[in-house]
DNA sequence: CCAATTATGGACTGATCAGTCAAAAACGGA
DNA sequence: TCCGTTTTTGACTGATCAGTCCATAATTGG
């Protein structure tokens, strides 16, 4: 019926997602993501609209992929704690080039705050399923008494989450793997019962 | 000698800084600048260099001052526990419109990375002095039996620097400020000796 | 009052920005 | 083979970018 697109589109998009992630929304260029994408720059504009429908396609690819990825390492361990330790210690690659990126969502909240209403809706939309399941392993773990019974829940999934944001922001500043390993087991241990 | 200058040169660094603060590094133009400032353009760039050394001047401004009022914060209390608690609280404005600008040193570290060795030096500049006090007052909780004796006191440190990004963050992403002082106080209470 | 020096305002620079246009090319169906 | 549709290619657009030039203004020391 029509002339077959000659580029992978799902490679183009990871390809534009690496350079938005590793430079932002606002230092990436048009020039950069078709140079990086291997494509055209007509080929661009119909396949993802333009800059910004692009960044948000891309983001929010990125935020699935990443919160199945963190439900995964939640939920595998049978112990609750270590399921929240998995997750944690799990945000930090070892590969020092993919650590020092950081996390795009993160990325996008430093860069956007609450300027752009579309991404805020992402942002909702993505975070409620995931935080849903980190309360559940909570619960679970009060229940076999693994973590401190005085601890309040809803409070419990919000620090999970603000540390995440911590430990990947320092992850972008440089700081070490084992050293943020470290650090992401220490904060789970301070939910243990004593 | 010569013509003096007709601006105040403090004033203008400092509404430069807060157009960095809300727009970041790449999203801002000279143009934002010189308007904010409300200076001319010959005059920005007689004073200031260029916009990457205003960057680098507004942002260490910033985060001189800003330390100095952590380190305050931090050990004004009697109460180890409390200047610790103060220093995380007192990282949240109640005002929407500050609160919602986050941190600007975040900022900067979630849009350069590691990426500019200026910045990175900078930066560990800076973190020296508040580490060491922070690592003082957790010793001294230590001491008076207030936090729990099985913690390692570099870790702890680590962990504050990482809730401090964690709550700036979250609030730079519109969280409020009522929710960010409770988990303040919450990371805080999961240091106390049981 | 003049000379030296610095500040200011506004026009100007080439580079780069995001996005478009038009023509050629590649396909499937008739 | 020819038509309708879509992709590709490369040139092109006006806007904006960071930064400079220059003529004029304001100041102080001589």
């Amino acid at each position: 019926m029509a002339r077959p697109r000659e580029f992978d589109r799902d490679a183009a998009l990871k390809a534009a997602t690496d350079v938005f992630w590793s430079k932002g929304f606002a230092a990436t260029s048009t020039e950069d993501l078709v140079q990086a994408m291997g494509i055209g720059r007509q080929s661009f504009y119909n396949a993802f609209g333009d800059k910004r429908r692009l960044y948000l396609e891309a983001l929010e690819a990125y935020q699935r992929n990443a919160t199945s990825c963190h439900i995964g390492r939640l939920t595998t361990p049978t112990s609750p704690l270590d399921g929240l330790r998995d997750l944690l210690v799990g945000l930090i690659p070892d590969d020092d080039a993919l650590r020092c990126r950081g996390c795009l969502g993160n990325g996008s909240v430093g860069e956007f705050g609450i300027t752009d209403p579309e991404l805020m809706e992402m942002r909702e939309r993505m975070i409620a399923g995931f935080r849903a399941k980190v309360i559940e392993r909570l619960r679970e773990g009060q229940r076999l008494g693994q973590i401190d019974p005085e601890i309040d829940i809803e409070q419990a999934a919000s620090f999970i989450e603000i540390t995440m944001s911590g430990l990947q922001l320092a992850a972008r500043g440089g700081a070490g793997a084992q050293e943020l390993h470290a650090l992401a087991a220490f904060a789970v241990e301070r939910f243990r019962a004593r």
